[in-house]
DNA sequence: CTCGTGATTGACGCTTACGTAAACGTAAAG
DNA sequence: CTTTACGTTTACGTAAGCGTCAATCACGAG
């Protein structure tokens, strides 16, 4: 009753529930939820309660950040998928390099995207600039 | 008759049918229209028909880059418009260089996501590789 | 026992970004 | 004139990514 704004805090320090994950990401219960519907979070069960462990919570992580990079669900599944992919076999490992050959090129494409896109604000910004300059000047003058 | 694929060209060099420039572009006519709905773009009309001039097309080229991007249509919409802002009054400068800044720190923070992307990535595909080694030389063993 | 708090599972709704016909106009070619 | 190629509008469909109830369960405190 001394703190405020408590947050119920599991008695484990290496699991999470729900609500904890949600505050520290900054999202819903819904698309915690919804995120393990679409198969990429599957945290542990005691009885119906989800227990999420440092995989999941790492998971998510990757999640969001794919999110911001404008990844669909879809592709973060693949993605997110080869971080913790099993040694496996010869053909998984080639399908897996070939995968992490098709991200990077994506990747580099978005980062060249980025670059212009930055050069072209800066331009405007010089611009917008020197505009507010010869307007305040002109105001001076008058 | 003498070529294939034959794509009707406009006889003006400066202007575009809707149809070239989902050719160059490699967007459905569908996806040119609903830009313009959303009014990013605004291609001429003579009579009925969309002539598109290089304002139009440079728009759209920006509009895609968006798309690589991850950006909303809506956010997209603010980022173009700025690039034809006319010099305006001073609030219309200030805004302006305040999106730019929100933008600009959106840019920066995507470009971190895929920089950290990339690094994992690589780390992925080096445990791939040294897993592949192991496999491979286990093979001759046998 | 009851209440409050946090959890659960449906299930329907909504927005974005187009896909996909359907039905029609038009201009040049055969 | 008819076909063909290109264009147009209108409108319904859809997939992704959640929001938003509603009904229910579990559990510790009072």
């Amino acid at each position: 009753m001394g703190s405020m704004h408590n947050i119920q805090v599991t008695a484990d320090p290496q699991t999470w529930t729900i609500a904890e994950l949600a505050a520290e990401y900054d999202v819903t219960l819904r698309t915690i939820r919804f995120y393990e519907d679409k198969g990429l979070l599957t945290p542990e069960r005691r009885g119906t309660v989800r227990v999420y462990h440092a995989r999941d919570k790492v998971r998510l992580g990757l999640i969001l950040r794919g999110k911001r990079l404008g990844f669909s669900l879809d592709q973060i599944a693949t993605i997110v998928d080869m971080y913790d992919a099993e040694p496996g076999e010869e053909g998984q490992l080639v399908y897996l390099l070939h995968q992490i050959g098709t991200r990077r090129s994506e990747l580099e494409q978005r980062r060249r995207d980025i670059d212009e896109t930055l050069e072209e604000l800066a331009e405007v910004e010089r611009r917008c600039q020197a505009d507010l300059e010869t307007l305040r000047s002109a105001t001076v003058v008058d």
